[in-house]
DNA sequence: CTGTTAGCGCCTTCAT
DNA sequence: ATGAAGGCGCTAACAG
């Protein structure tokens, strides 16, 4: 079976090619007649179109190109899919390429240099392949200015901050102050906090929103009621069971993502205390475990497909020559009410 | 800025442009010094490949397209990251296509008929983006014969079944054959199962090996012991209080995935049933909460990375030509030892 | 309403 | 060791 190309087509249609892209184009006005008598031939031959010599020559690939840090980490598929449902709305491709950090470098992935190569390789790759824009989705929402150059290409950063172009992220701040105030309206007052590693720009923020909330609210301010853990489970286990061995323990908990609040699950079961009747607990992330567990967390989500969502309208907006419209208002965490929150009766 | 080719870089070196591609693909010697001086202009106008051009003549994208039904089923992310590793390896890249079938047709996604126009869809944008072959990514294994018509291109399906292509698959029997033989070699006899739903393969294929197992080891064969579930954690919560209702209640339970058996956790712990001390639990899937659920469960692992690895693998065997060798050996499961297993002693 | 033709950026055969 | 030149499949002026 050879190619058949336009040339083809309009060979046995008796028309010359430019007829034949028009009517396949609907660029301009072909004589019903001759339309049908050329779409009858596509049929018969089976025409399948070439985008490769179509791009060559119009500049446009209506194509993406998306940088994922690593498609394995949770926050990334879904982000992705917010990506996807953008472009089939537009009828734009996707060339995806996976750094595959957490293979490669582990947990290595503050440390931009250790990867700066792959990242380089990867934007030269979907340079070479012309794509209109370039999304870049990181795994932990950290600094990732100077990493990479996309030239005049269009970029959009997600789940990752960066000092010079547009980036799209959640707002982490008023994530935990919402989650503050929630506990506080079930009359919770005496709550403790597990942050992630201090290091991180989301466990700063919303460690301000925490303390912001505490100050609006006007809750004690006790020390020993702010644990500092690494994002692990262990470390959500051994840092409730110190907040559960104090004199006076919390009645509250907001664990800064669902994998640490499943270890604080964990270490109020050995000491004997019910979530949520002794200990009320919420965690962060909403992942899809957060459900299973038992209790049920209740968890603030992450807006994850919205971030995906909107990464591209603000890319298509850069490429459109519309710079300013570009930066969406920010996407918001909402609380998933489980079952880990109970009202403070005493 | 304006575009730089090999015809600016050509004319700034004073070579011809057949000079320039070939010290760019090292495609002919080259004298060392013009070589170097062309290397030199290229550095300086920051020349950068155009492999739209250099597909449209060579005829090769080196690029795969990558079908996924659902890239936010936990399957999937696995498989492409797999997928992704080859490609690495061999500097091919990836069009990703992602159908949303979950978010488009729900549960409803063993009716082809339902998506098979968004499947078709995505087949003709990769054939015309003149991708070297595809690979499907299925998020349940069952039989997609006659979904799609690849035409010429290679195509390897993974994750799913058809009859006329390759699929690379798991073995779904041998996996719970190994599970029922663990729990065996535990000293357990009577050992229970719930299933997925029974007019899935997965299913039919695991039953198929629990119960070659049972003969094989001689265990008892009751059927109150086998319950149909329906893959959701409800129904693994409901029918593990069956099981354990019964008079004579089983000591151990295979479970065909860990959703359901974080029902029988929940189920286990209503009822006072301590696990693994009173109940041996095996899940299946190794999804990452079955290290999170308290306690961790024991679960059979998929081998995702190895189902890309090898999917893309025997996909360049196909378009190699060497259809003999493109079946791999199926990628075995195994047994991720945790805490929801106990030998038998009485 | 339809046809002719000049490229898009690069590879590659054929000369030199 | 290097150049000249003809496409790859398609689009879009420019002419009828």
């Amino acid at each position: 079976m050879d190619k058949v190309g336009i040339k083809e087509i309009a060979a046995k249609a008796n028309v010359s090619i430019a007829t034949v892209s028009y009517v396949l184009n609907g660029t301009r006005n072909v004589r019903p007649q001759t339309k049908e008598r050329v779409l009858k031939v596509i049929e018969e031959l089976k025409y399948k179109p070439n985008n490769i010599a179509k791009s060559l020559k119009s500049k446009k690939t209506n194509t993406i190109g998306v940088i994922a840090e690593d498609i394995t980490v949770f926050n990334v598929p879904e982000i992705i899919d917010g990506i996807n449902e953008y472009a089939d709305r537009y009828d734009l491709h996707i060339v995806l390429t996976n750094l595959r950090l957490h293979k490669r470098v582990g947990h290595n992935y503050s440390n931009i240099g250790a990867f700066r190569k792959y990242a380089e390789n990867a934007v030269s790759d979907l340079l070479a392949k012309q794509v209109d824009g370039i999304i870049y989705i990181g795994i932990h929402p950290r600094d990732v200015t100077g990493l990479i150059d996309p030239g005049d290409t269009p970029i959009v950063y997600t789940y990752c901050y960066t000092k010079n172009e547009l980036s799209i992220q959640y707002n982490d701040e008023q994530a935990s102050y919402d989650a503050i105030e929630y506990l506080y309206k079930k009359g919770h007052h005496r709550i403790a906090v597990i942050t992630g590693l201090m290091d991180s720009i989301p466990s700063r923020l919303r460690f301000n929103g925490y303390f912001k909330a505490v100050t609006d609210f006007e809750l004690p301010f006790e020390p020993q009621l702010i644990k500092v853990g690494n994002w692990g489970l262990e470390s959500g286990l051994k840092l409730t069971k110190e907040l559960l061995e104090l004199a006076d323990p919390p009645t509250a908990l907001l664990v800064m993502n669902d994998v640490m609040a499943a270890g604080s699950l964990r270490a109020a079961r050995s000491m004997g205390v019910r979530v949520p009747e002794d200990l009320s607990l919420v965690g962060f992330d909403n992942r899809e475990f957060s459900d299973y567990l038992n209790p049920r967390i209740t968890t603030m989500n992450l807006p994850l497909h919205e971030m995906g969502y909107s990464s591209m309208r603000s890319l298509l907006r850069i490429i459109g020559g519309d710079e300013e419209h570009a930066a969406e208002q920010v996407p918001l965490c909402v609380l998933i009410e489980r079952e880990s929150v109970a009202p403070l009766v005493d």
